[in-house]
DNA sequence: AAATTAATTTAGAATGATTCTAATTACACT
DNA sequence: AGTGTAATTAGAATCATTCTAAATTAATTT
C-alpha cells in the first residue's frame, strides 16, 4: 500500500497547509482509500488496514479520516444514518445509493449543473458544499420482465 | 393540534393505502409537524407531542414517524449523522443546512432541475429519491465587513 | 355483548457508530 | 540527551435509534 510520488506530494501539501503532520498512519489510510475505489466505512478500514498495519487501533483510523476529510483529501458520504463511508474522488459528482445491495456508485455531474443549482438560493446562503444523492435500485439490463 | 378536515383526509388515504390505521398518536404528530413548518427531530417531536399527549412514549414516536415516511406524508432528512430530521414539504425542493445554527431552509427547486439530474444516470439506474444538500453559512445582508 | 384476533403502543434494554479521556509514544528543536 | 507539542492508542462513554416482550386498543366473530 504506497502513494505515488505524485499522490505524496499533494498529501504533504495539503496536510501542511492546516499545519498537520503527515504520519505514517494518515498515509496509510489515504492510499488505502485512493487504491481501491470504493466507499468504504471506517470499520471496513480499520479492517483494511489492520493487514499491513497491525498496530493501528480504529480511534486512529476515525482521527485520520477526520483529518483527511479536513485537508480536502477525501470527502465524506452519509445515507440516511448508515454509517459514512469515505470517497477520494474529488471531482464534482453525485452519489447512487443501490438499496439493494448497499452499493454506491459515483456519478458524474458536469460543473454547470452545480452551478444552477446554487443559483436558486437566496443571496446571502453560502454553500461550501453540495451533497447530491439518489437512492434506488438498479435494473439487469437483461432481465425483460 | 389538529388536523383541517382536508389534511385529515388526505392522512387517512395515505395511511389505509398500506393497510395501516389511522391512530391518535399518528395524527397527533403528523399535525404536530405540519403546523409548525420547521425540521425537528424525533426527540423534539416526542418533547412537544407531550405537552398535548403526556402518556406517548419515544418508541411510539418513531414508529410513528416511519409509518407517516413510508405513507409518504412526510420526508426525512439527513445532515451528516446528526439526528434524522422530518419535513412536511413535499413539494420538490433541496435542504440548506447552516453549519453556525444548525437550521435547515427548504429551498424550492424547479421540477426541471431535478429532471436533469436525472438524466445524467446510467439508464439502468432507477432512482426513487433523490436528496440534495447543501451545507454552509447565511451572510448578513446588512454586515459590509 | 363476550371472546378472539391482530395491530399498535409502551417501557426499558440492547445496539452500534462515533467521540471522548487519559495515558503513551513519536518527533522536531533546543 | 532533554523538552515540548502533536499524534496515537485502548477502552470507556455517549447518544440516536432499534429491538423485545408485555400491555393496550380496536376490529371482528361468535
Amino acid at each position: 500500500m504506497q502513494l505515488t510520488p505524485a499522490y505524496k506530494i499533494i498529501f504533504k501539501k495539503a496536510l501542511e497547509k492546516s499545519s498537520l503532520k503527515p504520519t505514517k498512519q494518515r498515509e496509510h489510510i489515504f492510499s488505502l482509500i485512493l487504491n481501491k475505489k470504493d466507499h468504504p466505512t471506517a470499520d471496513e478500514i480499520f479492517t483494511r488496514s489492520r493487514d499491513t498495519m497491525p498496530s493501528i487501533s480504529l480511534a486512529t483510523v476515525y482521527n485520520c479520516l477526520e483529518t483527511l476529510v479536513e485537508s480536502g483529501l477525501i470527502r465524506q458520504v452519509n445515507f440516511e444514518r448508515e454509517s459514512t463511508r469515505y470517497c477520494p474522488n474529488l471531482k464534482p459528482h453525485a452519489h447512487f445509493h443501490c438499496k439493494e445491495t448497499g452499493t454506491i456508485y459515483d456519478v458524474d455531474l458536469p460543473a454547470s449543473l452545480f452551478h444552477s443549482l446554487k443559483k436558486h438560493l437566496p443571496k446571502n446562503f453560502d454553500p461550501e458544499q453540495i451533497d447530491i444523492n439518489f437512492n434506488g435500485s438498479i435494473h439487469n439490463i437483461n432481465n425483460h420482465s
